[in-house]
DNA sequence: CCGCTAACTTAGCACTCAGTCA
DNA sequence: TGACTGAGTGCTAAGTTAGCGG
């Protein structure tokens, strides 16, 4: 009854009418205020060396180009109207606390071992299984191939035909593949609100028991062994495998999981064990290291063993049956226990993350289909067949008291359908983009100063592609903020810097404890709004006291069913890849300097986005390697150089054909040494500003993938050198569906 | 109106693996 | 041949948004 009650109710879907539809009603949400929370200041240390890329004077084409455009955009207009005073919100005191970098996370489940050794291309293997062994086969055969110049004529051969073979087989495969593919592009779309008709799986897939210490492996409290409960052992078993990390050693982190850790021992420990710094799992710790060595070390039989047992149980739980088609779940495992890492500075780190049982897990799947049958003597909390949702089970966590989510993978109909939505949705914004924009500076002159705010902030968020910005409770997570929930400490009002006028220059962390770093010159009435809403606060308080995130959709979706703020970071991020492709590529271009191309238009987004990433370990290392690469090739071309100046000397006036193919000779060493020095040059350029520049998120989140396609055909680059394979599954709509001409 | 939270997208980091290099 | 490395993948935290119920 769940679902046909719920199907009942369910409301008009606006993005989707949007997609299908020019009338359509906009929705009732509400208005709301709340509390004004406290936050702290300090900034993260993380973000405060890679944060060039976003300032006024970057030197980079890409970063300046979205602002000299926004600029045109943006049409500077005088006098500020009078209105209302701004009311200043109730804050508390906050709280100052040093932040660190972001913290990483360590699977604690068997992970899939490579595969080194290969059995005979056998006849009886199937699935995956097969195409890997055969290209595996394949390589292993080319460097036989290229290692033995001396095997007979006929092993030779036959190595080439099994290449053949393995090619032949390659491109039979993913014909297949392609063949199998549901086109659910093709087909109508249900009636709103419902995901599906039929859906059956297996269930999550729960992590393997805690295993007890074996009884050499002691812990020591206060310099004596105690053998703790199975409980308190497992937990203390989640510290000492994170010995290694930084973050045991925070006191956040080592204050929370020692109250966690408490409640999981029995009375007696808890007792005795009262001080975290008398503990010793220094035993435990080498325990686990131990355990990671020799996984490492293992045989590659045991690996394959392993490797085969983990595909065994993707074939049976990763995997569901959607209306008659067999769709890959994304994460069919349930999260394994272990100990909280937020990102930054978060209050919760070091808590424990419990394990889930069953009893937590509510199945939802169809009425009609094969019940997921719960482990041996569990049951499951709840089974619900509501098809308005679209996953197969969930759970609620522990820490944040959020709930968890099994879902489909990224190439299945349900999430395809919602990301070809989401761009639509975005190119619907094209179309009356000029409108929202004049009307919020017309806002900029309200009388009312929510009307005020929630222009300015529309305006950050449009030009800088800002999120929105929710309230987010104190001391529940890391203090990161969006665009409504700008703090005055936030940003700082320079009348005049490096030359520009009207300069406002950000700093604030934002999802993820990403630094936001930006330097933006404004019009002169954003400018003198700004300093009005900063009139009479201090440190903690919103700049946009009148304004929340509710409010700010509310209003977007009045002036256009669908839009919400983040519809102009997608709208954005596509438009700009879209003009620099258009700009970087030219058609007669090669296939290099293309990707290169895209490379950096793809950066420019990025850019845009914020989207930053840690750089890699070895980027020094790796980046002095290159650097003495040129170096050394530098010398090998003044050497050329210098030779071929000598066999000029010496060829002329001679006309001994030796001497000038001598000259020859060297000229086209010259040439191909200024070549290579000129290629290297160009990657170190390249691999210097991606350093911290994350591509993937803005490819996989934010940019229509029709834009790639269609400029992939226009220019003749093959599909796969922009989008691997798991690119091109989820995109398998895009692909299939673009023309040439398609414009975002 | 208000607070809460379900549901879904977006995000960066850790780890693995295949190919390459010394 | 082992060490190294970058691309790809998995993981799960951290956002956004809509809708519900008091």
């Amino acid at each position: 009854m769940a679902q046909e009650d719920k199907a009942e109710k369910v409301k008009v879907k606006k993005a989707r009418e949007a997609v299908l539809s020019d009338d359509l009603s906009s929705g009732d949400a509400h208005l709301k205020f709340k509390k004004v929370k406290a936050k702290s200041t300090e900034k993260s240390q993380r973000g405060q060396k890679g944060t060039k890329q976003h300032q006024v004077k970057s030197p980079k084409k890409e970063s300046t180009d979205f602002e000299i455009a926004d600029d045109k955009r943006f049409k500077e207009e005088a006098n500020d109207g009078d209105f209302m005073p701004v009311e200043k919100g109730k804050k508390r005191k906050r709280k100052l606390e040093s932040v660190d970098g972001p913290s990483s996370s360590t699977a604690l489940s068997v992970r899939p071992k490579k595969k080194k050794k290969v059995p005979q291309d056998g006849e009886g293997s199937s699935g995956p299984e097969k195409k890997k062994r055969k290209s595996e086969a394949k390589n292993k055969k080319v460097k036989k191939e290229e290692e033995e110049h001396s095997v007979t004529a006929k092993k030779a051969k036959k190595t080439k035909e099994e290449i053949e073979a393995a090619r032949a087989l390659k491109i039979k495969k993913k014909e297949e593949e392609e063949q199998q593919r549901w086109r659910w592009w093709e087909e109508e779309k249900y009636e709103d609100g419902i995901k599906w008709k039929f859906l059956e799986h297996k269930g999550p897939y729960f992590p393997p028991e805690y295993q007890p210490l074996p009884d050499n492996v002691k812990f020591y409290y206060d310099g004596k062994p105690v053998k703790l409960s199975l409980a308190a052992e497992e937990v203390a078993l989640y510290f000492a495998q994170m010995l290694d990390h930084e973050y045991t050693t925070k006191d956040v982190f080592r204050d929370n999981f020692f109250k966690d850790w408490r409640k999981e021992m029995s009375l007696e420990e808890r007792m005795l064990i009262t001080d975290l710094n008398k503990c010793d799992f220094g035993a435990l710790h080498a325990m686990h290291r131990e355990k990671v060595e020799a996984r490492k070390n293992m045989s590659k039989e045991d690996k394959l063993v392993i490797k085969e047992a983990n595909q065994k149980i993707l074939e049976e739980y990763g995997y569901c049956t959607l209306d008659h088609h067999r769709e890959r779940i994304g994460n069919f495992k349930i999260e394994p226990p272990g100990l909280f890492r937020g990102r930054g500075d978060h209050p919760k780190q070091g808590m424990l993350k419990k394990r889930i049982q069953p009893e937590d897990v509510i199945i939802n799947c169809s009425r009609d289909s094969r019940i997921p049958e719960p482990p041996a003597g569990h049951s499951w909390k709840e089974v619900r067949h509501d098809n308005t949702v679209t996953w197969l089970a969930s759970w609620t966590e522990n820490v944040q008291g959020s709930c968890k989510y099994v879902m489909l993978n990224a190439n299945s109909k349900l999430k395809g359908e919602k990301d070809w939505e989401k761009y639509e949705v975005a190119r619907k914004l094209k179309t009356c983009v000029d409108a929202i924009r004049a009307q919020y500076q017309e806002d900029l002159k309200s009388k009312q100063m929510g009307t005020r705010q929630r222009a300015v902030a529309l305006y950050f968020i449009d030009k800088l592609a800002l999120r929105a910005g929710n309230e987010k409770e104190e001391g529940e997570t890391a203090d990161t903020v969006g665009c409504c929930s700008l703090r005055v400490e936030h940003i700082t009002l320079h009348d005049t810097l490096d030359g520009e006028k009207h300069v406002v220059e950000f700093d604030f962390l934002g999802k993820d404890c990403i630094r936001y770093y930006n330097k933006v010159p404004v019009s002169k009435r954003v400018f003198k709004n700004l300093k009005l809403f900063m009139q009479n606060k201090q440190e903690g308080d919103d700049l946009f006291d009148r304004l929340n995130t509710a409010m700010l959709n509310k209003h977007l979706s009045s002036l256009m069913p669908g839009l919400t703020a983040k519809v102009f970071r997608t709208y954005n991020a596509s438009m700009t890849l879209q003009q620099q492709l258009k700009e970087l590529s030219n058609p007669s271009d090669n296939q290099a300097e293309m990707l290169l191309s895209y490379n950096r238009a793809n950066r420019a987004v990025a850019v845009l986005c914020n989207h930053q990433r840690a750089p890699p370990k070895t980027f020094e290392q790796s980046m002095a390697i290159l650097q003495a690469k040129i170096e050394s090739r530098k010398e090998q071309l003044a050497l050329a150089k210098k030779e071929l100046k000598q066999a000029k000397k010496e060829a002329k006036g001679s006309s001994d054909s030796k001497l000038l193919a001598a000259v020859e000779k060297k000229k086209k060493a010259v040439q191909r040494c200024e070549e290579q020095l000129l290629r290297m040059e160009v990657q170190a350029t390249d691999r210097e500003e991606n350093k911290q520049i994350a591509l993937g998120t803005s490819k996989l989140n934010y940019l229509d993938p029709r834009i790639s396609v269609a400029w992939c055909k226009n220019m003749e680059v093959p599909l796969d050198k922009i989008y691997n394979k798991t690119q091109r599954d989820k995109f398998a709509w895009a692909i299939d569906m673009t023309e040439p001409d398609f414009v975002f």
